[in-house]
RNA sequence: UCCUCGAUAGCUCUAUGGUAGAGCACACGGCUGUUAACCGGGUGGUUGUUGGUUCGAGUCCAACUCGGGGAGCCA
C-alpha cells in the first residue's frame, strides 16, 4: 500500500482518488456521533488538514473517538470525493492505529489563542495554524532569496559569527569569552587581560557581515551573506530581536542606482515566489491576520518604487507639517513617524530615500561631491518602516581615511579593510535586509517574536 | 532605558468595595455526514508577588515581577 503525504493528495488528487493509501499525522480534532465520526488530521507536509471518516465497523471505534488532540496516528483507507462542502475529498478509513498518545493536558485548544500565550509554549506553537503558515513561508522565503542571488551569479559567502574586529560599528555587541568571570586575569593596569582569552584577544558575536563580505566582493564580484547576526541593544519593540538573520549582498563595479535596482528586484521576487508557492498560507494570512495583505503585496509587485533624496524628504515633511512630535530639520535623522508618513501617506508604496547627511551615516559610505551627503539609501515600506539600509561604499583610500579620522576611528583596526582600497579597489555597493522584517511584511505578522522559532530578546532566552 | 496599558480556572474573558462567574479545554452521557460540530449535566480558583487603606479588597493605594503597545536605537 502506498504511503502518501497530505500535500501529495492535495496536489495530485486524481492519481489517488478511489485508491487505497496510507497516511500518518497528528489529530487536530475528532468529531464523533453514535456510529461514525470524523478525524481532522494534519501531517506536517501541508498547511491544510485531511478529513478522515470512520465508523463502528472498525474494531477500535471506541478508542478512536477518544483520541486526544495532537495524538500521532497512522491511517489506511480509500480516498473518496467528499459530500461535505468544506473539502473536496476525504479518506474513508479501513484502519486507524495510534502511534503516540497525547496527554489530555495538551495546552493548545481548538479555539483561538493569543500570540502572547503561544510564545510561552514556543515548542508547541508550530502545531497551530498561524505558526504552521509562518514557518512554512519563512522556509520558502529563505530558499527564494538563495535562488534569486544564485540565478544572478552571486556567490554565497559565510562570514564569521565570532568576530575579532570590535569596529563593525552597528550597535552593542555580545562578548564571546572562556575567561573565568569570577577571577578574570588582569594586566598591570588592573584591566581584564583578553590576551589570555581563548582567541588571544577580545572577541564578539557579529553585528554585520558587511565589512567581511566586501573582501570577497573584491574577488568574486557579486556576493551575498545570509546568516545570523546579534545585537546586544536593550531595545524592547515588536521589530527588534537580539538574534536575527540578515541578507547582505555586495556588488563590485556598481553604484547606488544598481544597488537600489537589485533591492527592488529582490523584494518583488520574494513576494512573487511566496504568492506562487504558498497560496494556502498566504490566503490564510490575508483572511485571518491582515485583511489588506494581498492588496498591499500586489501593489508592491506592480508598482515602481519611489525615489527621493533625503533633502527632498525634509522639504516634503516641512511643507506637510503634519503635527509631528519630533522636529524636521536638515541634518537630523528621520524619525519613525517621518518615515511612515512618507511611505504610507505621501507615496503609499515603497520609497527609497537617498543621499543622507554624512554626519548621521556610517564611515564607509561614499562621500558625494557636495561634501555634505553620502550615497546611502534606506528603503521604507508601508506598515513596517525601514526594511533595507544600504549604500555605495567609499572606494577612495584618501577620502576613507579622512572620514575615519573625522570620526575618531583608528586606522590600524581596519588595516585589512583599507587594503581593499589599495589593491585594485573599485566602485561597489550593497545593502542589508532584515530577514525577519521581510517575513513580517510578507505575512502581516506584527511582532518579530512570532516569526522566529525561538526568539531571543532582552531578558528572554527560554527554550 | 523612558512613557503607557495590563495580569482572575489549562486557554479566552466577565464580575458597582459586600456569596468567585461564563465559553472553550478536560472526564462522562446523548446524537446516522460533521466542519474550531452540536445538546445535557460535571470537574476545575492561594484573583502575578509583597505590603498598605477598610468592618470588609479581584476591585482602592505603593513597590516589585512578568507581558502588551508606543518612543529611542536599528535590520
Amino acid at each position: 500500500m502506498e504511503k502518501v503525504t497530505v500535500k501529495q493528495i492535495f496536489r495530485e488528487t486524481e492519481s489517488f482518488l478511489d485508491k487505497e493509501i496510507q497516511v500518518s499525522g497528528w489529530v487536530r480534532t475528532v468529531r464523533d456521533s453514535k456510529t461514525f465520526g470524523f478525524v481532522e488530521m494534519n501531517d506536517g507536509s501541508f498547511f491544510k488538514n485531511l478529513q478522515i471518516v470512520f465508523d463502528n465497523s472498525l474494531a477500535n471505534f471506541d478508542e478512536i473517538i477518544k483520541y486526544t488532540i495532537s495524538s500521532a496516528i497512522i491511517v489506511t483507507g480509500t480516498l473518496v470525493e467528499s459530500p461535505g462542502s468544506k473539502q473536496p475529498f476525504e479518506l474513508k478509513a479501513t484502519g486507524i492505529e495510534l502511534e503516540g498518545n497525547s496527554d489530555p493536558e495538551y495546552p493548545l485548544q481548538k479555539k483561538r489563542h493569543t500570540f502572547e500565550f503561544l510564545r510561552t509554549i514556543a515548542h508547541l506553537r508550530p502545531r497551530s495554524n498561524t505558526f504552521s503558515a509562518v514557518f512554512r513561508v519563512r522556509s520558502l522565503a529563505a530558499y527564494a532569496i538563495h535562488r534569486f542571488f544564485q540565478e544572478r551569479g552571486f556567490v554565497y559567502v559565510h562570514t564569521p559569527i565570532i568576530t575579532g574586529s570590535d569596529c563593525e560599528g552597528a550597535g552593542e555587541m555580545f562578548r564571546v569569552t572562556t575567561l573565568d568571570l569570577n577571577h578574570p586575569p588582569r594586566d598591570e593596569k588592573g584591566q581584564i587581560d583578553f590576551s589570555a582569552d581563548f582567541f588571544g584577544r577580545s572577541t564578539n558575536l557579529t553585528v554585520s557581515g558587511q565589512l567581511a563580505v566586501e573582501t570577497y566582493c573584491m574577488a568574486f564580484r557579486n556576493v551575498y551573506t545570509f546568516g545570523p547576526t546579534f545585537r546586544a541593544e536593550n531595545s524592547n519593540t515588536p521589530r527588534h530581536a537580539a538574534e536575527f538573520w540578515m541578507i547582505e549582498p555586495e556588488m563590485a563595479f556598481a553604484d547606488l542606482n544598481a544597488d537600489m535596482e537589485l533591492a527592488e528586484e529582490m523584494i518583488k521576487y520574494i513576494i512573487d515566489d511566496c504568492l506562487a508557492n504558498a497560496p494556502e498560507e498566504m490566503e490564510f494570512f490575508n483572511s485571518f491576520i491582515d485583511n489588506g495583505l494581498f492588496d498591499r503585496l500586489i501593489n508592491i509587485v506592480n508598482s515602481d518604487f519611489a525615489h527621493i533624496t533625503y533633502t527632498e524628504a525634509i522639504e516634503i515633511l516641512k511643507k506637510e507639517n503634519a503635527g509631528f512630535d519630533y522636529p524636521v530639520d536638515w541634518g537630523k535623522d528621520l524619525q519613525t513617524e517621518h518615515e511612515r508618513f512618507l511611505t504610507e501617506k505621501v507615496f503609499k508604496k515603497p520609497v527609497f530615500v537617498t543621499d543622507y547627511p554624512k554626519t548621521i551615516k556610517a564611515f564607509y559610505m561614499r562621500l558625494n561631491d557636495d561634501d555634505k551627503t553620502v550615497a546611502a539609501m534606506d528603503l521604507l515600506v508601508p506598515g513596517v518602516g525601514e526594511i533595507i539600509g544600504g549604500s555605495q561604499r567609499e572606494e577612495r583610500l584618501n577620502v576613507l581615511e579622512r572620514r575615519m579620522a573625522e570620526l575618531g576611528l583608528i586606522k590600524e583596526d581596519y588595516w585589512w579593510y583599507l587594503d581593499l582600497r589599495k589593491y585594485g579597489g573599485t566602485r561597489h555597493a550593497g545593502f542589508g535586509l532584515g530577514f525577519e522584517r521581510m517575513i513580517m511584511y510578507l505575512t502581516g505578522m506584527t511582532n518579530i517574536r512570532d516569526v522566529i522559532s525561538f526568539p531571543r530578546t532582552t531578558g528572554a532566552a527560554e527554550f
